[in-house]
DNA sequence: TGTACATCAGTGAACGCGCGTTCACTGATGTAC
DNA sequence: TGTACATCAGTGAACGCGCGTTCACTGATGTAC
């Protein structure tokens, strides 16, 4: 591993641990088991460091994503989205406290949202890809005919990051249950709706 | 309006249009058009004063909730899950941005925390009065008698946070149409599932 | 092979700056007699 | 009513501190001859 690589991971470690604001170079130096001048060798500044932290660490959902379409067809629909779900609480939980400290610096975020638009990617894409695959689903006749393919990737998509948003915003008391077990119950209640028979 | 008000407000509308990160005493204190000293005669330290903002100034959405019981049996459930919706939209609005700030912070997040607890509040608290609302109209036979009214509940509420989170993390260009349009694809096709006939 | 030099990742110490906070002070208002 | 004093919201200037950054330097490695 470079020490370039070193550094991103200690100053993606500390931002996790420690939050955004306790993010300091004293602190991702001494993470990196480096000197401070060091991270200067590497990187024009602290805020170049971190929109590399953003931008290589915040974690890819896309793996399943690009999956999704092999999948058309296979198995039941039911259980190929209940592994999505799994997959996407877990994403979301590591996705939501890094991407909501952004909020707290506008320069950052704005940088950032320039860097998504630019290479037209971003987690928003996720729903795309979803409704892609309700709707290829739906095309065999495995998905209702009246359902709306991009309103049911939301609904399933957003419960699994308000689930996420509510362990690490409120506490992980005030979410119940297991992550699968709470993919399930979504799934089976969303397939009510989305099911061509009932 | 007292000093202490005043002082507030101007916390939050700086946190609001800058960020956590630049919400300084002396930005506070210029907004709210006091010296910073004056601060610390309300306040015992910046801290507190924060604290003071989140507990104080965070949106609430219990408004809408608080009325959910007298709509069972009323209108229809579309029609009042979609006004439900809608509001919800607008209060994730202003809800994600500052929450997530203190993702950044986290001895506030972890004192904020602390309240809701011990308050017993919290946005999580959302989709169980939601999933009450369900229940009361599955019981008049107005929704599906196989649906799960805490899942249909985490769903909507869940669609309706994402939405907020991506307009505000990716950029408004992220998110179609208006929210109240996506209000009723999200109801209608969340009402494929609970509808009792089809 | 040995020597002289270039390169460069990394260091320890220092820098200026803006932060949260405190200080001695002011001036308006209330109050006792 | 007038006077002397207490109270208290608010000020301007200063404080120490930790931050991001830069500096002159070191020591290991590579290279030309």
């Amino acid at each position: 591993m470079t020490t370039r690589d070193r550094i991103v991971d200690a100053a993606a470690a500390v931002m996790r641990e420690r939050g955004l604001a306790r993010a300091t170079t004293k602190e991702i130096a001494r993470a990196a088991g480096l000197s401070e001048a060091a991270l200067y060798k590497h990187f024009p500044g602290k805020a170049a460091l971190l929109e590399s932290v953003v931008q290589e660490r915040l974690p890819q959902l896309v793996g399943v994503l690009r999956q999704l379409p092999e999948r058309v067809g296979q198995a039941t629909v039911a259980a190929n989205l209940e592994g999505l779900a799994s997959v996407a609480v877990a994403f979301y939980r590591e996705l939501v406290p890094m991407a909501g400290s952004l909020f707290a610096e506008p320069d950052l975020l704005a940088r950032h949202q320039g860097m998504l638009r630019e290479r037209g990617i971003g987690p928003h894409l996720a729903i795309g890809a979803l409704a892609a695959y309700l709707e290829a689903e739906q095309r065999q006749g495995r998905i209702d005919a009246q359902a709306d393919p991009r309103a049911g990737a939301a609904l399933l998509l957003g419960g699994c990051m308000q689930r996420a948003f509510f362990a690490a915003f409120v506490g992980p008391h005030s979410v119940e249950g297991d992550d699968a077990g709470f993919a399930r119950r979504l799934v089976a209640d969303l397939m009510g709706g989305l099911a061509p028979a009932r």
